[in-house]
DNA sequence: CGACCTTCTGAATGCACGTTCAGAATTTAG
DNA sequence: CTAAATTCTGAACGTGCATTCAGAAGGTCG
């Protein structure tokens, strides 16, 4: 018996079913990605995942915390650490496809669910706060160099639509062509935006 | 008896049918509209839909077909009507814009399906050479400045995956904010890829 | 060993979908 | 007006889906 919420096996099982949806989406899509073909990829009966996550709905919902945990502790940091905006947006879009490139899969997974998640009546899905989240951070970043000086004015929203525009192509980009230079697109991203954004001296 | 492929009823029903599919697909999503849905919206019944279009992929490929003639007999003449490369890809964009404000459920219905569709195998769907396409006509613009001089040396596919990237980050900002201003928008996004791409003097 | 709890299987259930089709309704042709 | 062709309805499939559940299997503890 153990006094904690969960059990090692359960631990063990949602581990290894939320490991199989990534995989499953990220190669299947979402549309096209069942319980039953999740299940297929662990070995295990359909009725397992509904055991130890109570419905599709939550299995989904516990994707999206494990990847953009795992994306906010790699970004976040980093972004932190610059001194300046200029720097600051050049961290974001390196760290951005660097978590491409080392957490392809689940970002690809990600991807699909936010975009294809929508809500019952068809409007906004229940991750569109998550999208809205993203810019409001690239936002703030601009503001902040506009504030110092960096930066040219411009309408931060605008500029973060693009910026996050840009970033979220390149998943797509990645599925026609797999072999795609991501460093090399961070650092033609990097120049572009730092020429779209910077002072006009 | 007509001599014609298609007689006028006909002709009246698909219209009717392809304008339903795309005010259902606007407005529920790819994923929740089905031929019910559509065929409820036309007060008709779901065998009407495989009768006049043989199925749903069909039906969906001449959806796209309709929506991208619609864009294409809009947006190209301005564009090749530009004297120089900084001109056409500010027309580019102007009229990117200006046709969602004019066609904006169309629109949202034709990007809803070209990134949702997925082909059998979960790889890329049976309209990713549409997206191509689109990409390098923007990257012919982009070689086009460059030969001349107006633009700096950059990666023209890199360029153009940011440039279709943010106008196509555009139609998802639109559900969620309707009364986004297009126009502003547009000058904004010239003004951005303008400083992105003149030649550094 | 035996009672108990966790974990799993495999089948059943109900639902929504796309497609098909016999026959009715409607339009057109002779 | 009659006959044929076109167009439509409503119901019937067959499929795949998420969920539920009775019972089996496995482990734990007294």
């Amino acid at each position: 018996m153990h006094s904690e919420g969960r059990s090692f096996i359960e631990e063990a099982r949602r581990a290894q079913i939320i490991e199989c949806a990534i995989d499953a989406i990220s190669t299947l899509g979402y549309a096209k990605t069942s319980l039953a073909r999740i299940a297929e990829r662990a070995g295990i009966s359909t009725g397992v995942i509904s055991y130890h996550f109570g419905g599709k709905d939550e299995l989904i919902k516990a994707v999206v915390t494990e990847v953009a945990t795992l994306a906010t502790d790699m970004m976040v940091p980093r972004i932190l650490a610059q001194a300046n905006a200029t720097d600051a947006l050049r961290a974001y879009l390196e760290t951005n496809l660097a978590f491409m490139r080392v957490h392809r899969r689940p970002l690809l997974a990600l991807v699909e669910i936010i975009t294809h998640a929508r809500g019952t009546g068809g409007g906004p899905g229940p991750y569109a706060a998550q999208h809205r989240t993203a810019l409001e951070d690239v936002e703030r970043v601009l503001a902040w160099g506009q504030k110092t000086g960096e930066f040219r004015r411009f309408d931060p929203r605008v500029m973060a639509i693009a910026i996050r525009g840009a970033v979220d192509a390149v998943p797509a980009e990645l599925i026609v062509d797999p072999d795609l230079d991501l460093d090399g697109l961070a650092r033609e991203l990097t120049t572009l935006f730092t020429l779209a954004t910077r002072s006009t001296t």
